[in-house]
DNA sequence: ATACTATCTGTAACCGGTTACATCAACGAA
DNA sequence: TTCGTTGATGTAACCGGTTACAGATAGTAT
């Protein structure tokens, strides 16, 4: 591999003006500019990004800690950070927590040590507090965290509102909710926005409310268990995965789905077009989420002002065939 | 951030001894280690893995290149690789290629500027004699490239002849295939073992095969347009998408599946517990493959012989709803 | 007593960039 | 003529580690 000193060498010319042909700073004669680029194309040279990270602290390198790329929510958030970065030059290490916290403090400290310039972080099991110490620029993702950090949610509140009042519309009244696990700050945001919803609607009950873990696994058993106990005509699942575990359920005990129980997911991912029938969801802008969260992590690593800290995007109720009934209140 | 120096200075020796402590290298007396060791913790020290790898040339980095990590294939297999990688203490670059060449390139470019130690590629559009001239340890995973190359692979050729004689199994006998593209090689071993397969049980006719692009919507309309053509009665697809595409075709015509016809995919991952009916398909050992590939690459990273150098591993049939009729032959 | 070896430590060069500072020429203004 | 400014370039220190080499001490073999 050439050297910044085996062009200067060839161009007959100090490191200095080579540096400053490569940063476009500084004053350089255009004919010496010329024979240095001519040099560095006879010698393919390509600087070293470890050596200009040493003397600048910055890598041009971001992490993105994500609880698991497997969770079919993450992969196209990963992919529109990747491309907003890819676009500036950064490049993106990935990282899975599976939401310990002790794996984030890892990789916090393994990412310090090779002078990221960023963090976007999707998860989060850890204080403010202790975030404050890292001292690199945090971008939060999906989870709402903390006034002084910056953060990209979607209206989880609201969409859950949504959901619920899209199945009371359909003609259902004893409409369920499969819980996400009571530690992820979404999962109890939609939980909230179900509750007030069916409160304000009048038909809340708290044994409407089953608790799952965001896997479909356990929500299909959980749902099993619920259809036995008591009726349920509508099934709104705190997201999608869950969904299909419901729909699973439901068909295996001989019911139909959405004539006997309506059922409805949250986070809009691919897979809810694949199921029989189509799955209604509310569908969150993933690919735009993680597109901002990339654009404001890149700002605050330039020090340009951020117009705004906080982003809650807008969910869109994404009706299709498991909630589409013919009789209609 | 403390460096080096700090803690030199704090424990009263030379930064050479320190760096000796840190490396367990060389000799150091028992009493003054403790001594540097005490000032490190003090100190809260982290070695600045950017300078160490400008001396070293080494970065405890690894690059991953994948088409597209929004393809449900790939997730498993960068998790399984990311997990190995952290064990190992490398931390994963990710890229997403989109089966470019021109990516392909400039992230290689940018990776070997930051001194990544090894690189694994799941795609691949390049020839051989391009990549020789990268000069990085490389393993190819999951597609087939070259001889003096690394590799991971499952056995397309043969997972195709077993999804394929499944289906004849099962009483088909006009079995489409719906071909993923031409240009990825595992595309054109899994038609060869239809092809081979469907040749030797005498019921090969060119006209079964479907163009696919592995999309699940492309495949679809292909096999809308297929069904109203011949009969078909059972199909094999290239990629569980495109077998949910099938399935989909299928149900809009108001066929059942499998008892109209019957449908495999390929791959096996987790969507195609999804559907309904669930699909029948050719697992790989996805996470495995991941988890080998990484630890390949590690073993040429440390200069270590590999035992093996082409690995390709046993698919597993899995025989779902799709696939399951009664009359059998 | 001498030579040799093992243990322990420090000095300084090096990795490959960036940049503060110095030097020098040319030119216009005072 | 002198000074200040702009343009162009080079020297060398610096970023924070690693390591070759040298030097010192103590113990052991001859």
């Amino acid at each position: 591999m050439a050297t910044i000193r085996d062009v200067a060498k060839r161009a007959g010319v100090s490191v200095a003006t080579v540096s400053r042909v490569l940063n476009q700073n500084g004053y350089v004669n255009e004919e010496t500019e010329k024979r240095v680029r001519q040099a560095m194309k006879e010698l393919n040279y390509k600087p070293s990004e470890v050596a200009r990270a040493l003397f600048k602290k910055t890598s041009k390198t971001v992490g993105l800690i994500v609880p698991d790329i497997t969770n079919p929510f993450f992969p196209e958030l990963v992919r529109a950070v990747e491309d907003v970065m890819n676009i500036y030059d950064y490049t993106v290490i990935l990282c899975n927590s599976d939401e310990k916290a002790e794996k984030e403090r890892e990789y916090i400290e393994v990412l310090k040590q090779k002078y990221v310039d960023g963090v976007i972080l999707t998860t989060n099991q850890l204080t403010p507090d202790e975030v404050d110490e890292w001292d690199v620029p945090i971008v939060v993702l999906d989870r709402p965290f903390h006034e002084r950090y910056p953060s990209v949610v979607a209206d989880n509140y609201g969409g859950a509102r949504l959901a619920t009042r899209h199945l009371y519309e359909m003609g259902c009244r004893r409409i369920a909710h499969i819980q996400g696990p009571m530690h992820v700050v979404n999962a109890v945001e939609r939980f909230r926005g179900y509750q007030d919803e069916m409160m304000e609607l009048g038909i809340w009950e708290q044994r409407l409310v089953i608790q799952g873990n965001y896997q479909l696994k356990q929500a299909k058993e959980a749902v099993m268990a619920a259809l036995t106990d008591h009726e349920i005509d509508g099934i709104f699942a705190g997201n999608d995965a869950m969904a299909v575990g419901a729909l699973k359920a439901v068909q295996q005990c001989g019911l139909t789905v959405p004539d006997d129980i309506a059922i409805i997911g949250y986070d809009g991912i691919p897979l809810t077009e694949m199921t029989t029938p189509e799955l209604s969801t509310v569908s969150q802008p993933i690919y735009e989420m993680g597109a901002i969260a990339a654009r404001i992590l890149i700002k605050q690593i330039e020090g340009k002002p951020l117009e705004k800290i906080h982003y809650q995007l807008p969910v869109q109720l994404m009706v299709r065939q498991s909630t589409s009934r013919r009789e209609q209140t």
